[in-house]
DNA sequence: TGATCGGAGATCATTATAGTCTCCGACCTG
DNA sequence: CAGGTCGGAGACTATAATGATCTCCGATCA
């Protein structure tokens, strides 16, 4: 339960690389293609067209056509969060269908819900999750941060 | 994104609405039907069914047949937590594919992923939070739990 | 000017989801 | 001890989401 979904996948393992090529080590400010990344984790050249084509859609990276031309990320690594690529390819979060229903079309079970409001708790406290991570705590090497609700702890199990 | 299933909705509705008649002020200790609760929220009854007779076999309540029959909890509400519902309808918990693949059905993207690892981060902190909600939470009246990643704090947003 | 890039649209196959239908067996209760 | 009321279980259908593919276009730079 609670999958994302391959473009997801893929537009998170784009973006790491990309920021790799970018702010890495080895060769850094290089520009990347889309062939480049599909042929390195084995993804559909097509659908990881379209992946970075909405991520730059999404001003989360920048394009630039012609030979060598490729992706850059639009700003810097830890100023793009995991909330913000994951929302730019699967549209906002939302745990419920109601999560964000616009005036004129409720839900059937609303005027009687008994459980909108504990589920909005639920999807505010992984919106402040996925907010709180950022690509560069996504990049390899970096200790990632110690993440862990506090409503979890004290809770014996 | 990270929607769950309307079958998962059904089934949280269901217990609270189970929980609440079992416990609840009015009639404590009433068994209540698959009709009642379909009626209630407007749930398509047989759909609902299969949902509750799902719960059952995952022993979250359990049935009584014939007249009079109906479903009741199978232990108190704070003993159920919302991952144990959400895991009962669908399935274990899993942000990625890869999450719990077993041997011999690797992603392709398997060797070289880097991202593998946040994310397996993400959704422990996920589980920790769906783990430490329970019915008795989500119940009325209830002030729900705060929850707030420790992530979170500390980020300027 | 042509090979190399990304941009964009339509299209298709597969799968997951939501919902329905039918038949069965267990249980009270009159 | 029968009939209505309940849950149990399986097959089945329709619709939507997803994953993936194909085709054509425009921009760029050597």
């Amino acid at each position: 339960m609670l999958k994302i979904s391959k473009k997801a996948d893929y537009a998170l393992m784009a973006l790491q690389h990309i920021a790799a090529a970018q702010f890495g080590d080895v060769t850094p400010g290089r520009v990347v293609n889309t062939k480049e990344i599909a042929e390195e984790y084995n993804i559909p050249l097509e659908l990881l067209a379209k992946v970075l084509q909405t991520l730059a859609k999404n001003a989360l990276i920048e394009s630039h056509n012609g030979p060598k031309g490729g992706y850059v990320l639009a700003r810097r690594a830890d100023k793009i969060t995991i909330a913000q690529i994951l929302e730019s390819i699967e549209g906002p979060l939302g745990i419920t269908d109601c999560s964000h229903e616009k005036d004129g079309e409720l839900c059937m079970q609303r005027d009687n819900c008994n459980i909108r409001t504990p589920l909005l708790k639920v999807q505010d406290s992984i919106a402040q999750l996925l907010n709180s991570m950022t690509l560069q705590d996504m990049m390899g090497g970096t200790p990632l941060i110690t993440i862990q609700s506090s409503a979890a702890q004290g809770v014996a199990r």
